[in-house]
DNA sequence: AATGAATGAGACTTCATTCAT
DNA sequence: CATGAATGAAGTCTCATTCAT
């Protein structure tokens, strides 16, 4: 007797989430050319069959994986854009950023690595520059801010902010254990979300 | 009657320095895992046998290439410590940093990628681990000059220092055509190499 | 729906011993460093990737070839050690590996030609050793035999049987269409077997 | 000013002798196939090419060891030929070649191993087939040796003593450290060299 | 007589992907 | 939905041999 479309619904969900959530770890933990679809498909206890079955092929995994991603950055995006005044919107985005990146940081630095990919790797550079773009996008949003706020020159004020807050999490990422995160976030609201 | 030790020593030098700078172009352009030695043995018109003949392997090439950028960097640093007073100290980092990557923005991406590699990469972690240590160790000397400058937190100072300096490293190395270095370089130094 | 487990199980088989058979033939035709992993394969009429899908290496196929070896060996030795006087057990020794030799003369000059591999051969080394601490242990079973059936010296006589036996087989694996097997058997029978 | 032709002529031995020497021992302890050519020229202390100076390649090296070998075997065999009763000759034969085994138990096991390489080997082959010639010529000269002795079956019994004498020489070489050389010796000779 | 840089064929192995069931 | 046997292209590396000097 087959299973009710709803129990094969739900079944689909959770095999696919068991999936992205393994790849995740694995190409976290060793790298996405350094760890095979077969890794994958047995740490997530399923068949390699099964794994093309939902995926096209490693490639696949990868794609879903950045959009992931994109959409998590474009929360943070969003709260931000709702709150009232610049000065709260530009903290919320520090905040974000850094509450994202302390929860998860090789999380962050796989990604960071996808970001950093050479452009003409044959395979990775196209979602490199998905996420490259969709940076882009955001920034247009967040030198509005900075406008809103009355700097002198918004939109070199908002590449410092981005690039100090870039390097922030790219620290924090590589030395989490010794990194005061904290204060280092303190010291960047203070110089970023005041003015006059 | 054999070449004589001395011409044999320049063919070497030659040689390695071809397959080097070739290693270097091809990584930078396509990534470490996406450049095979039949690549590098091509581009650099020689044949494979040769390569290895130089070097032990693939993995011995990015050893070479990884100490070649520590050298790099520590040219930089030394030349900064040379330097009087902790303001210019501080100035000559920034200058020789930002010099570098917008020399060959490539080249600092591909270290970048590097050292944002995951930890368990069988082959690549250790030359991350490597850039990583030395980084560390020049953080170090550069907290001194922070010490000097007189500021409060001087070892925080100094990180929030490195990250920003990192932050705008990274993200003219991904934006190589709109990002305003002089800019942000002004700015960077303006910033930090005052005090009082 | 999936093959059934049997059904796995039955094709795994079939495909492993087909592989050990093809390889088994070549390297007694060409011996192991002569013989590739394609020769292998192609002869096997599989594709080289099934081939590593069951054995780890080259190597392993030479362990699978040697333990089933070992056993072969073991089996003659079990059988003998089951008769009841000591003069039936040694001739079942002779009996046993005689036949087996004049059976497949290229199996035994393979296993032979292994055994005698150099000491420090880096990859075949390891069975050879393995084949010499299995008939060393042999060795003392057969001389506890010797014991029972009282000769005056019955580990050197023990040695002086083997060292006849392993010659006749060495001869007879060099020249096996000239070589009188039976007669010679016959010979060290009636010189062995006897007592008092 | 050019060395005089007598020099050339002593340099050309000892160097020809340094590399069949270097060769012999580097075959012995890890294998013809094992062993590079590069191995040959480093451990022999000249370089690749004057090694092909003297020898055509890795194969010509195996030619000249074979040969050498073959004469070491004939020497034997003509001092045992000298003797004037049969017995004697069959000792002598018995004795030489154990002497010969005892003092280099891995240079005869090197031997042994070509001999039972298998027959389709596309290099060593040749060479194997070589060793057995000989053998098989020098088995004539024996049988003569027994006929002379007067026993019922020469033939027979000179592949019998052949053998065992192969048998104890394969199996000293096997386990050189605890094999009772001389008593097995003594056991041979009382055993085929009185008849009557 | 002597060197060692240079070549290239071919070996072993991995792995993304397909397919029969 | 699910399995794992099977494929083959491509990669890394070794090594006998040649060649310019």
């Amino acid at each position: 007797m087959p299973r009710t479309p709803t129990e094969n619904e739900r079944i689909r969900r959770a095999t696919t989430e068991q999936i992205l959530k393994t790849a995740m770890t694995l190409f976290c933990e060793k790298g996405y050319y350094s760890t095979s679809i077969d890794d994958v498909a047995k740490q997530a206890q399923i068949s390699k069959g099964l794994l093309y079955h939902y995926f096209k092929g490693k490639e696949d995994l990868l794609a879903a994986l950045v959009d992931l991603r994109i959409n998590d950055v474009l929360v943070v995006m969003n709260a931000a854009v709702a709150k009232t005044t610049p000065a709260e919107q530009i903290q919320h985005i520090v905040e974000g950023a850094l509450e994202d990146v302390s929860r998860q940081p090789e999380v962050f630095r796989f990604y960071l690595n996808l970001f950093t990919q050479p452009r003409l790797d044959p395979v990775v550079a196209k979602y490199s520059q998905k996420l490259m773009d969709e940076q882009a996008r955001q920034f247009e949003i967040q030198t509005e801010m900075f406008v809103r706020l009355g700097v002198a020159e918004p939109r070199q004020r908002s590449l410092y902010f981005s690039s100090t807050l870039q390097g922030i999490m790219l620290m924090f990422s590589t030395y989490p254990n010794s990194f005061p995160l904290e204060k280092l976030k303190a010291e960047a609201i203070a110089e970023f979300c005041n003015h006059g």
